[in-house]
DNA sequence: CTCAAGATGTATCGGCTCGATACATCGACG
DNA sequence: CGTCGATGTATCGAGCCGATACATCTTGAG
């Protein structure tokens, strides 16, 4: 069980850890900057993250020449090692189910250039499907307990229902398109040609 | 720092039995159905969370009538006490500023029928300008940090901020309508009427 | 009738995560 | 010169979740 469940945060500093180096203030800053729509990035989670990964050999201190340290502030620079970006391929090709959880998929679509066009099209239609289901058992349950709601309760659901349904459709394009891509990169098959 | 900070499950809990006397499984239930679409209520928290509220008194089992029990299969049903009514009361009219983060906000709308009308207004008009904070925060340190980013980056960002402004643009309904409500429940001072 | 499957129901454990906080240095500004 | 805010690393308590175990009731196919 010491695999890759809720670790989305090591995908996230190891996916930020590979274009350049950081320390983790930084790091903290540039999350929050990439995804702070969806989700905060703590320091309570993120420094014992970067012990975890610099335990694992995935990520090195990283340190400056010598001679530039004297004004210098003392700060942490981390790195990837090659380990820490296999590491980095395998978490972005495997992508399981976890991958289209609330908190997982911004993180996996923020490093969607890094992902195999497969990889991604899985990614997108997972979470399409979780969105549904979640539209579908909420839907039911409200049927069920029809008896009367207040207006309130009734906004929240409508606001809550649509919110959702948006993504949805966010989502169809986007599948759309990566669909749309792929057909044309490789159109070994379009005898048949404008098709659909 | 026994009080609530991140308790709102202490909250849905008292809210929802406040309607009427539940048990666990159907309590869960319940919840998922009025704020599935927010957040997910889990076993491994509602019954600690029911544990400890009838530790401190605020709920109580309540049992049927010795001779139903017959066929029926073991299940504790919980019911407000005095205290937690009280406790709900507070709750719902102090509404400090954790009332506005994401996993909060919800709980409490839900329970907006049982809430203050002033205390609606300070809920509402705090989970606005939270969210506005939020995308001051994401759009200065995007401008900063413009250095191309991906379309797949772009396009998370357009979805996350058209998210959070849609948001702000319901919010701001609500708002006007509360106004509109409060200011026609009690017409004292509309001397100057049409002001901005 | 029988037995398996699935809904109902209570409960716990390990582990992740967060908010608050502590400490220290640096730059800017009056 | 002092102090305020940004930068920077680090930890702690507490809350919360997913998975899981276990037991009973209902359903319905064979």
């Amino acid at each position: 069980m010491v695999s890759g469940q809720g670790r989305v945060l090591e995908l996230a500093v190891l996916g930020s850890l590979h274009e350049t180096p950081l320390h983790g203030y930084e790091l903290r800053k540039r999350l929050n900057a990439l995804l702070g729509m969806f989700r905060a990035f703590s320091y309570g989670s993120l420094y014992p993250c970067l012990r975890s990964l610099l335990a694992q050999g995935l990520i090195a201190e990283e340190q400056p020449a010598p001679s530039t340290i004297v004004g210098g502030r003392s700060k942490i620079v981390y790195k990837l090692t090659a380990e820490g970006k296999e590491r980095l391929q395998d978490m972005l090709t495997q992508a399981g189910p976890s991958a289209w959880e609330d908190e997982s998929f911004g993180v996996h679509f923020a490093f969607f250039r890094h992902t195999e066009a497969e990889v991604r099209l899985r990614i997108l239609e997972g979470r399409r499907s979780r969105l549904e289901e979640r539209l579908d058992s909420v839907r039911t349950a409200l049927a069920r307990t029809r008896e009367r709601l207040d207006s309130y309760t009734l906004e929240l659901q409508r606001h809550g229902l649509e919110s959702v349904e948006r993504e949805v459709r966010w989502l169809n394009e986007l599948i759309a398109t990566e669909r749309r891509a792929s057909s044309e990169e490789r159109p070994e098959r379009d005898t048949t040609s404008t098709d659909e």
